[in-house]
RNA sequence: GCGCCCGUAGCUCAAUGGAUAGAGCGUCAGCCUCCGGAGCUGAAGGUUACAGGUUCGAUUCCUGUCGGGCGCACCA
């Protein structure tokens, strides 16, 4: 099959498994240390395994030793690899055939769009769970950050051969959706004159004042006059929805699913949650916790304010899980707390067969993360099904000021602005390009600068010279070079092909580690290799025999760029405007 | 007090425990009779906060110190 695309890191790693078990060297556990990477330094060859260093102790011989032997047995014929060498205090670096090489750029393009996908993940269902912001606001620049970082890792992983799913989950029955709804009645009644003073430590922002203009009039004031809490609960809710789900929808983000917190009350999945966690015996009824850390203890004496007199609650001890105390599931008034519905929220990823969930959480929650966590394993799910990654803060600033942002007092800047005066293509990738456990510190001034400042642009720009070329081309009649390949020859060529079949063995990784900053990382330093080989290998001017050949590499890289910039969620553009001609 | 995250070039940030720690911006010096100069080439810029430890090897892992951020409710 001529469009199938195999991870080089698996053919690698099957031919030296099977090297060091015809060596009679394969063992389990050493097989399990077996792993490649691709060197910095392209001296190093094309790939590299610090295999032999690793188990020389273990294994009580030297590193060379086991270098020589897995050489020795390693295919001489080999169809990718040409030679494998030994070097340094035990390295094993492999190097491509020329032909191999040679062979890249159509082997690129016959995979097309599949080009950087893979198996790796062999299917496994994995949830991914971001953004999730309370329905209580529009779509904050921290929600913004969530929302490139889960899309693009929902992205790799499905590019990398798992089956990732995207969830919103919607605190809709909490007491601030109460709050919510008597917030725009209240600003209801200020647009039709009545008195519109909030409620207590009720919502003030401006966009309420937005929704209470589009209501039905008539229904309003029916609602009004009847007192009915529950239509302005249900109207608030449901436009505020609507609204994340447009600012998403023009950022270039949705999710398979928008999961409601009432859905688990309403099926009884919260009641049943509770049933399942005191079959396991691992609940109490007590004033005070019983499960409490040393250093947690002191607080629980000293704060009164945290029972509610001395009616007992139901407590999870979470504090044999790992948790510092046991936590409340429900209050001793008989309310859950907010825990016990998310943990009925997580059985039910893992009833619909989600063997995986990955959770991106704001910072001010991280300290929720082992609660949660134990009590997970509380209720006896696997201790890795959940892994929280936390999404850190981005420090808005304006030139040297810093923005201070506030949901309540209705000061922020929003997901809305942010796409309308930067682009959400630049957005995107200004937020995929660092970890996201980082903090950020976002610019807006110079965000804003179409100029060269923006690093979004230096990628887009080497894919729209790249389909240039292509229109230049076929301008003159020279069309890329199909079926066998010539030989690399320029330093610049073989720089730019080793670096466009490393793709795939990026994406795996971004996948692996769930960390998609690796993705405009590679792009940045592609298009750097691209540039230079732009620059000092002429393709158009050259003889035709090369200029075909040229313009067949570009295409690759083309196709690389486009499929790297999808993964982002950026688009990439065949043309670019430029600046000063749209001023002149 | 306890816990989590962070500390890398002037600034913003990279670097699955690997070989000489890299980009962008900024600064300085060059490159358009030429396929898109939103580009390229070169220079300057570092005791990876500090001190120990683990090992063939530490920016990465462990301990401590200092500095910054955040969190410690029968709120979500």
């Amino acid at each position: 099959m001529p469009g199938a695309w195999t991870l080089v890191w698996s053919e690698l790693r099957a031919a030296v498994a099977a090297a060091l078990d015809a060596a009679g060297f394969a063992t389990p556990e050493r097989l399990a240390r077996l792993d490649f990477a691709i060197p910095r330094d392209p001296s190093h060859g094309d790939w590299t395994t610090n295999f032999c260093m690793l188990v020389a102790k273990e294994a009580g011989q030297s590193p060379r030793a086991i270098a020589d032997a897995i050489v020795k047995h390693f295919p001489a014929d080999h169809p990718m690899i040409g030679a494998v060498e030994v070097a340094g205090a035990g390295f094993l670096n492999f190097r491509y055939r020329d032909s191999f090489t040679a062979s890249l750029p159509a082997r690129i393009l016959a995979a097309g769009e599949a080009f950087g996908r893979s198996d790796f993940g062999a299917g496994e269902k994995i949830i991914v769970e971001f953004v999730s912001a309370n329905p209580t606001g529009p779509m904050n620049i921290v929600s913004a950050r969530a929302a490139a970082v889960g899309a693009a890792i929902v992205s790799v992983l499905n590019a990398a051969g798992w089956q990732a799913a995207s969830e919103f989950y919607v605190n809709d029955a909490g007491n601030q959706v109460d709050l919510l709804g008597a917030s725009l009645k209240a600003r209801f009644r200020a647009r039709i004159g009545e008195d519109g003073t909030l409620p207590e430590g009720g919502y003030q922002g401006e966009y309420l004042a937005t929704l209470a203009a589009e209501l039905p009039e008539a229904e309003a004031r029916a609602a009004l006059a009847s007192d009915d809490a529950a239509w302005w609960r249900a109207q608030a809710l449901e436009r505020m929805i609507a609204w994340q789900q447009r600012d998403l929808a023009r950022y270039g983000v949705t999710f398979d699913r928008w999961f409601r917190e009432s859905e688990l009350h309403l099926s009884g999945a919260v009641d049943e949650t509770k049933r399942a966690l005191d079959q396991r015996g691992v609940t109490y009824l007590s004033v005070k916790p019983l499960g409490v850390s040393e250093a947690a203890q002191a607080r629980v004496d000293s704060e009164e304010g945290a029972s509610a007199g001395d009616a007992p609650a139901t407590w999870l001890k979470t504090h044999d899980q790992g948790d510092d105390m046991d936590r409340v599931i429900v209050r001793a008034d008989g309310r859950p707390t907010y825990l016990l519905p998310d943990i009925a929220y997580h059985r039910d990823k893992r009833d619909r067969g989600f063997r995986r969930a990955i959770n991106l959480w704001g910072p001010d929650h991280h300290a929720y993360v082992t609660t949660l966590t134990s009590a997970l394993k509380a209720l006896g799910l696997e201790d890795d099904f959940l892994k929280v990654q936390i999404v850190q803060y981005v420090k808005l600033m304006q030139g040297d000021e810093e923005v201070k942002m506030s949901k309540r007092l209705g000061q922020f800047e929003t997901l809305a602005d942010l796409v309308e005066e930067v682009g959400s293509d630049c957005a995107r990738f200004f937020f995929l390009q660092l970890s996201s456990n980082a903090h950020l510190k976002f610019d807006m001034e110079k965000a804003k600068e179409r100029s060269d400042k923006n690093p979004a642009f230096y990628v887009q720009y080497a894919h729209a010279r790249c389909c240039s070329l292509a229109r230049k081309g076929a301008e003159r009649g020279l069309t890329a070079e199909t079926g066998d390949s010539a030989p690399l020859t320029a330093a610049e060529e073989v720089a730019l092909v080793r670096k466009l079949s490393t793709f795939p063995e990026v994406v795996r990784g971004a996948a692996a580690a769930r960390e998609p900053h690796r993705v405009p990382t590679y792009l940045m330093e592609l298009s750097a290799e691209l540039h230079r080989y732009y620059h000092n290998c002429p393709v158009l001017k050259a003889e035709p025999a090369v200029a075909r050949h040229r313009l067949r590499v570009h295409d690759a890289a083309r196709q690389v760029l486009s499929n790297g910039l999808a993964l982002m969620g950026v688009s990439a553009p065949e043309r670019l405007d430029r600046e000063e001609e749209a001023e002149a």
